[in-house]
DNA sequence: TATATAAATGATAATAATTTTCATTTACAA
DNA sequence: TTGTAAATGAAAATTATTATCATTTATATA
């Protein structure tokens, strides 16, 4: 089922939130493409027709799509870094939102489905990000 | 195997890179502990027993040594987003390193990997991220 | 339909993370 | 020992994101 405009309006207002022009613009901006859009560029393409628009409003308004989980976010490199040791081998991350927290787990091989990948789009791949996000124990209690 | 100092600093020397005090200084701190440490964190840590040691250092040490995949780098929300229509339903992600182009895929399921690390791990799992990154078809003629 | 009100907006400033520039210093090959 | 390319530090420049606050507006309800 296709993502529509009048789908994420209905969305909006059972959870209380307004449905104003501003966000029917970033709404309709979304749902027109297949590609992901940074903020910057979804202001972009919003100003165009809403040049009075700020770009502050489009990072409200994507902060609540996200959390009501019509659209969805990915991280590909940039900021938001941080590093550890690299275990030889491979291995993969558990982060506690809360705390930071990181633990690293083995014995999870996604070789096959690379290969799988590999095939089906032509990509030559060249690495891949696996992270669960949760609260360990301890937050959980301190809740 | 443990990554060591040692081991760090004949890669870096393999790849032709200069053993500078400042780069063992960092590579001695991420060495010290499990933890994942972001630029700052990794500053702060050297910058006790070497003041004159620069931020900017830092980052050009992290980018090299990550380079050399002797770190590595994990992203654990906040910056560097952008979005699109979530699927409904599951999907993960495939990205071009060149170009940005992002295709999305279905059909593969982390629900097992989820359970076994939640109880493993005591975690409360609330999500995931699972992306590959490589490089399209058209980026790889193009090179 | 008018209106009260909480929510949303835009402008601006503030913060945070990262990168660039460039003059100076330094590791190390010869 | 020395020449040289590479590395460094300081400072400024970028870039991304968030906070503040006065003004506007969507919408529930009278």
């Amino acid at each position: 089922m296709r993502l529509t405009e009048r789908k994420i309006a209905a969305t909006l207002r059972q959870h209380g939130y307004k449905l104003t022009p501003q966000r029917r613009a970033v709404m309709r901006t979304i749902a027109s493409t297949q590609d992901h859009l940074t903020p910057a560029a979804i202001y972009q393409k919003v100003h165009k027709d809403h040049p009075s628009i700020g770009l502050v409003t489009i990072y409200r308004t994507l902060d609540i799509l996200a959390k009501l989980e019509l659209i969805c976010e990915l991280h590909a490199g940039g900021s938001c870094r941080s590093y550890t040791v690299g275990a030889r081998g491979h291995h993969h991350h558990l982060i506690c939102s809360n705390c930071g927290e990181v633990i690293d787990f083995t014995g999870y091989d996604l070789t096959q489905l690379e290969q799988r990948l590999s095939r089906q789009t032509g990509f030559e791949i060249e690495g891949h990000l696996l992270e669960f996000i949760g609260l360990c124990q301890n937050c959980q209690k301190n809740d």
